[in-house]
DNA sequence: TATGAATGAGTATTCATTCAT
DNA sequence: TATGAATGAATACTCATTCAT
């Protein structure tokens, strides 16, 4: 059929590809996204600084590359949640909200990444408006399941990005007092503050 | 008395220290957090980089200096709000709330290095323990309003502490998509939102 | 006769070859000779850096190829002009001379490949103890016609030499101030002053 | 009467300078114009390659210096050999064209650098406007006395600046015929053909 | 107090060359 | 032949911090 050399080698050199994600995502793990460096990056790949740029056109193009993988498979996780839920609108609702949630709360480098990438709404430097224009779109993709339960509920367009909006703002704030530690002044955790939030707005919105 | 000479010493101490936050806030404003050097903050200051280590032991110091003033001109301008408000619970909750998102959407950077110093939860070399509590107290302080409001609505401590977090969170995240610039995604605007969750709240609270 | 399949193969060897030396000539126009790198001459060239090795052992050597066909075209041309002067010494002389410097006044990076790599007299790396020697002795036979003039004007050999050689100096000079745009400072033509040179010459010898 | 303690402070900044930019004329020497690197440059100077930036501000910057220097004391010398010189203007010609010639046969990287940083008549990076200005001043300088001689020959401006041109160009050509090594395929002295050149200039247009 | 020089570790990226496939 | 991955050394320049003066 197809060539295996061919397959074979795309194969090896994915795998090398991921091998370097990999890394870079336990130096940002360890080190903070700021602290990462492409040195580093390759020590933990077990490669030389220079190979590096055999798989990656620059240092930001790997954060690029994490953030796409990341919102992949936020994006995943939110579709599952969604369609194994009950087939109403506020289940539905409650199941993008939270699985969003939780996954930044499972992952906190990749919400840091989003913010880092995304900054100022510009692209910087290294990112390609291709890759910057994929990477909103999938972020778009990730929170169009609360915005469909939305309209479902009979919202206009209107409404249903507001509370979106305002359902994503709510959740990385509690993230961003998770991971910092905040929260813990408060003697609650931030998993229980967003159910409160989602069963609120559920409520209000269907009461 | 006490001695005329120690004291005017002090107070040309003190003015050289501001002085040199002055120069750090403008370097923060004009290359952010993290592009900001000592260096620079010490030309902006009129200094050579050396000279500001008379003033302060690190950088980290210059930033917690800088975080320890942005917190006090917070706590004032809540109090200020609360104090001028009319005097019911909802309206000091209203006046606590939004002092506290409009103080951040005014000052993006005193954000930035509040999660910069914040993060982990573990005090950052070059913070001492003392810095790092008063730092925390006086966030705490900036918020109680808003929780002593919520008690004089009724609520039980627990309440209280849950509804602050809540509503300190919400804040937080929509100033993070207004200040990423994600906010224009949904085509409206945080501070918006922001009236809209504490309104939310109040309804429901008050109902 | 000759294997006909060798022959076939130094053909498409000696094709490829060119090939790569085209690109590298390309380059050198484009970026300059220390600006050019083995990568760039084998995207030029349409190949990947590590395949130009199966044609030339090092960078130098491309650089020494590229300099050998150049002196062949700069011998060519300067034989043809010889040929097509008027049959006397004078023309002859003016005509090698002055095709010599036209030739490099033309080719910019040729001139300074020829002095990168007879820098100290000594051979660099990458370049054969043959193929200097070859080089060597093309750049003389491109003078030569020079010194073959003056010997029909009567001159004995160390007239001859020297005469050659400060005509060849007096080119390179003035190519020099050409080509870094020294000649504007006072305001005439590189080719005018070599032509006066050229005439002064012919004057004082045939005078 | 002056502060004791700025001057020396300013003698130790310049002589610190000096050993920079003599540590660089060494590296030049040694590696080269475009081998030479700040590393070098400071391991030479005893230095650390951070340390040299708190005395030039790049690379380019140091190249600038050791010119300026340099032409400095080729402006001297020529100064000094016109003075000394018989005072008609032949003698005044011969002694400002062959002390300028002298003087880059004795320094070669001086050459090369001239024409490293002048190439293309445009200012390199990390070359202060000012500077360049201030360079190519001291080029027409030193180039100055042979254009006086020739005016007091009786030689109209174009003449002068034509002839001027012409014997910078031969003097460069025989000094790159001879830093190179290319003089030898000759048998004869680059400073023998300068002379010659010198002379029949001066019989040409004196007689 | 303040300067200015110095260090040493750090940055992303490029390069000529080698070699397994 | 040709590729693509890999190396190891190199590049100019910046940084927070220290210290003699």
């Amino acid at each position: 059929m197809t060539e295996p050399r061919t397959t074979r080698q795309d194969a090896v050199k994915a795998l090398k590809r991921e091998l370097i994600l990999d890394a870079a995502r336990q130096v940002f793990e360890v080190e903070g996204l700021e602290g990462a460096s492409i040195r580093a990056i390759a020590r933990q790949a077990g490669y030389t600084a220079g190979a590096i740029y055999f798989h990656f056109p620059s240092k930001e193009a790997i954060y690029g590359a994490v953030l796409d993988e990341s919102l992949d498979r936020l994006n995943a996780a939110v579709r599952d949640a969604v369609a194994t839920a009950p087939d109403t609108p506020p289940d539905r609702l409650r199941a993008a909200a939270l699985t969003f949630f939780a996954f930044y709360a499972r992952n906190p480098r990749d919400l840091d990444l989003g913010f880092y990438l995304f900054r100022g709404g510009l692209q910087p430097r290294g990112l390609t408006d291709t890759l910057d224009a994929a990477l909103n779109e999938k972020l778009a993709a990730s929170l169009a399941p609360i915005g469909a339960a939305l309209a479902d509920m009979g919202f206009d367009d209107a409404a249903c990005r507001a509370v979106t909006a305002d359902t994503f703002g709510h959740a990385v704030g509690l993230l961003t007092l998770h991971h910092t530690g905040r929260i813990r002044m408060f003697g609650c955790s931030a998993d229980d503050l967003m159910r409160g939030y989602v069963e609120a707005l559920v409520g209000r919105l269907a009461g």
